[in-house]
DNA sequence: ACCTGAACACCGTTCAAGT
DNA sequence: ACCTGAACACCGTTCAAGT
């Protein structure tokens, strides 16, 4: 195992890669949560001073940055054979499933996905998407708004379902029943419901919404030319 | 201004209510943003020591839930002379706005909604309405989890756009037009977007999809009965 | 260019002690 | 019950110096 023949230079001089930075932050970030990822755990563990890491990233947002450029998935190529909205569903899915199984980068991807660059392809993407699907200029910005969001929220709120798990067994079922009717004769739903089930649920309302709005099929009072209503 | 006679016991011994406290906190959110909020920094506010905040607040934690007990708004009694979808639009968008008037807020929504008494009293609401509505069990169940999904996107998006403006003027214009096309293309509809219509798009777009999950209007290939394509 | 070591200005939280 | 003061174990970041 202790060989000779060094294949680094000897002496106190490791040289890392961003990228080995990076893996071994999401392994971190995959141990200690969102919170427990600092410069100092990060340079304990690739052995190395705190101050070192800003010979490889200006500051921790940089490092940060970095993270999420990592961790969002590249948009594939447009496939003719597909249908706009098969392919927008399960593009969408698969940044959702990014960012939950990566249980900490769920707070970069909130805090950062707007100047993010690799969520600018994300963009390009979906934009590209509903102008196929046949949306006008502002619909199809309207709707990158919405699914951005819409995915933004399922992110956030399943990392944060992970990260901290019911304090009780199931806190629905022990509302008072007088205060909370309704949603206390739903807590065995509530409780029941599954993440990847509940957020598909909302892609397809909001996908089967922009077909419509597409002129895909007859949808009888769309929200969008209807303006808005007071 | 100096004048005897003091209301308060004299001596270095000030008390407060968990709300002064609450109160004084939400100025620190307001002026220094979420990252700005410590103990330290409210118990110099207020005169006091960060040891003493223990003795209002058992931990930084349960200030921080306290808060978003605090902010959010109180469901209105359920009124028979509008509809369901009125009433739930009108409602979720009052939540929307009071986390993105109260800035640093919406990071604690994020982090400790799932958890918070106040967003049980939101969901009974919701609820009731859907059920009002005619949505099944499930569907009611699911479209409360839309909704919330799409509200806390809402809310971290236009928070985290407020906290950190334009890096750029626009960072989209500045894209290289050879790797994004049509993002490129939409660079002034992209800035021109206005958040609180875009924020009612994607609501009015959700709540038209759940009317005809509710049977009020004809919805030829809604994504509910199908089942999940594959 | 990469790294160490010490320091600075912060954190949340706890202990011991005061009134 | 409320508060102080000191301490502990952390932070990100910077300075000065080494190779």
């Amino acid at each position: 195992m202790s060989s000779q023949a060094p294949r680094t230079p000897p002496g106190p001089r490791p040289r890392f890669s961003q990228d080995e930075l990076l893996d071994e932050a999401l392994t971190i970030l995959a141990i200690d949560g969102p919170d427990g990822l600092s410069l100092r755990r990060l340079a304990s563990r690739v052995g190395v001073t705190a101050r070192a890491l800003y010979c490889y990233f200006d500051s921790k947002d940089a490092l940060e940055a970095a993270l999420v450029e990592r961790v969002m998935p590249v948009p594939p190529p447009l496939d003719p054979d597909r249908s706009w909205h098969e392919q927008l569903r399960t593009y969408v899915m698969r940044i959702h499933d990014a960012f939950v199984d990566q249980p900490g980068a769920a707070r970069l991807f909130a805090a950062r996905s707007a100047r993010s660059t690799a969520m600018d392809h994300v963009r390009e993407y979906l934009l590209t998407l509903l102008v196929q699907a046949g949306l006008s200029h502002p619909d199809a910005i309207a709707a990158l708004g919405t699914l951005s969001r819409y995915l933004m929220g399922c992110v956030v709120i399943e990392a944060e379902r992970r990260a901290n798990p019911d304090p009780d067994i199931n806190r629905i079922a022990v509302l008072p029943s007088a205060e909370f009717p309704v949603l206390g004769s739903f807590a065995d739903e509530y409780a029941a419901r599954n993440s990847e089930e509940s957020t598909r649920y909302g892609l397809d309302l909001i996908v089967s919404a922009l077909r419509h709005v597409a002129g895909e099929a007859t949808y009888p009072d769309s929200p969008i030319k209807r303006g808005r209503r007071s």
